[in-house]
DNA sequence: TATGAATGAGGATTCATTCAT
DNA sequence: GATGAATGAATCCTCATTCAT
């Protein structure tokens, strides 16, 4: 049972995907999903344990995607204030660009039960330590401050960009997402600059 | 029907946040919220439209008194550096000084169905609006930067506190939330200051 | 939850018992009972835990009354020989005065899951004890033979109009249930009486 | 197509009464026979139209082979009294050397439905002649009774072997099913004997 | 006002059976 | 013959809401 592989299963993630984003979650039923992916509504069984099982990979796999891409640019780039600026360009641009994840990620999947809900933060962490990364790496370059636990700044730029594409999401896409990379880039590189005042201020 | 006020009507949302807090938000049904208010199922109905109309009310009543308590603070200190840091202080002791609120807020509410959703984000405004007034007012004050939108940094400013306090409470009170003002108030500040006024801290 | 009482908890039974008798164990759904009790299927839930709750009560309930009827009758004679045979007589009788529950009984309930036939069971030891009661008493009167364990004697009497009756259900009441008692009487008496009695017998 | 024979008829069928005896009648999809038997869920349906048409072939022959050891061993004694002895020892016997089989035909295909029921009923019959037979001998041999129907004592004597096989299986064969041999046979030989020989008897 | 017994719509999941390979 | 992936029908139970008292 539970193949996690082949067509039907990428299949069945990408209609639970479309169907959530169309009708929510609370409307996401096991057999609008299999209607939606074209195989019946036991065969969804035949891939998944049961429906959270759905849910939960359809978050896994797409937030894998999504780290996997933003750790791969981030690669591309040498010093944390590049990088900063990639991460924040990456998530915005990814959620921009896939209405249908942006809806699901950040309105539907966040009404799921307990379960789910586990999973999902469970998934999170790993963003949470690609975000923590480059705020070290800032901080081992002698650009970013560190008087302010490596925490409580992923707090802060996790924070910024999930509310930021959630008020997005809310506001139907009325405004221009990729437009707001550079102001909290901005934002957020004043947040976490040294100056030379701090610099003092810690001696 | 639906009047808004009594013994029962109060006593009805507060059995709520107890019942949400202590059994999840899919788990706390009309009867079990009626059995910890001391009333019968039916009573319920003679106070609210539906159970929909209870959630949405809890959140209401509670985050105004949230809201009249932090505008309240805010009023007693005149510039928007400190305003900044008792919004940062309210919000976050407001949280760590009530956990059935802070876990209904956090997590359960969220949970809920777009109906509820929807009024939530409806009541929120008027906090986005007490955040932005004081952004305003530091940038009338010639303190804080004004090429970033007033919206942007509400996002940002909302976004950190929202996310500390969901982490908070997902780790189980396990961090000194209030902890977090310093250091919070510290990031934002830097984020918010003009470079001038940066250079002139620390004279 | 789960009163035990009332005119609906009788009216569900009942209506367990014509619904199984008519469409079989595999087909009485909830709603089926509901429907023939009039009441609405959420309401079966109100008297009872579940559906197996149901069929145990079906089962408990009609052999309460059965056990009960019979040991009564059983008062009332005082000689183990004449309750020998008014156990007979009531056991066969009972089933051919109610063919619905003689179905359900002799049939349908022993199809039952695993739980329910547990149940079932446990209801039956009663029953059993009736009948090695009377067993016992030949045994005391010095009227019936000792040298076989009453246990055994038991499953002879049990097994014969266990058998009798389900062969009667099997074969749709074709052959008179009641002209069975007599023989099978004299079967038993024969098997149970010590030798002496068994030569005076004749007599 | 169902050809009944070859290696993985018997196979499926050994396979089946193993599982059902492991699992339980509910328990036992077609599948996990299909992989008992090392063959495919496909291929049950070359050897078998259904899965009632399995379980009932699984009675049939394990009652067929049943039947015949039991005619067999009659068949070398003379008497019908002791062909009687020989037939109670048979019939525990055979239960109290196959675990499995036992379970099967007393407690898990009693649970099935009425197709495959109305089928074991069928099968049963040829047991029924067998018992009868020799009731009927017995009585011609002027040695049993004749003022009692031949199908009441084969009733009798069925219900009492079947109810001490399925009281041995529900009580975990706590008890020894052959030591039962004796007992049974005394009581159903003093239930059957003409009262002149039961007079002899005691002598 | 207050009660609480009664209602009934709605959905995830299993598993016997098929059929293209 | 043999396979096993795919099918899709069928049902118990929960719980928000009503309304007679």
């Amino acid at each position: 049972m539970a193949k996690r592989t082949g067509d039907k299963y990428q299949a069945i993630i990408d209609a639970a995907v479309r169907v959530i984003a169309k009708h929510g979650y609370h409307n996401a039923q096991v057999a609008k999903i299999a209607r939606e992916a074209n195989v019946a509504d036991g065969t969804i069984y035949l891939y998944f344990r049961n429906k959270d099982d759905v849910l939960i990979s359809v978050f896994r796999e797409k937030m894998g995607e999504f780290i996997h891409a933003t750790r791969a640019r981030l690669d591309q780039v040498p010093t944390a204030e590049e990088k900063l600026r990639e991460l924040i360009r990456m998530h915005l641009s990814q959620l921009a660009q896939n209405w249908d994840m942006a809806v699901v990620t950040q309105i539907e999947l966040r009404q799921s039960n307990p379960v789910v809900r586990t999973e999902i933060r469970e998934t999170l962490r790993q963003y949470y330590r690609l975000i923590e990364d480059v705020v070290r790496q800032g901080m081992a370059e002698g650009v970013f401050r560190r008087d302010v636990d490596v925490r409580t700044i992923r707090m802060m730029i996790f924070g910024t960009l999930d509310e930021t594409a959630t008020s997005w999401v809310m506001k139907k896409g009325k405004f221009d997402l990729l437009a707001q990379v550079d102001p909290i880039h901005r934002l957020l590189l004043s947040a976490l600059r040294k100056s030379e005042q701090r610099e003092e201020e810690t001696a």
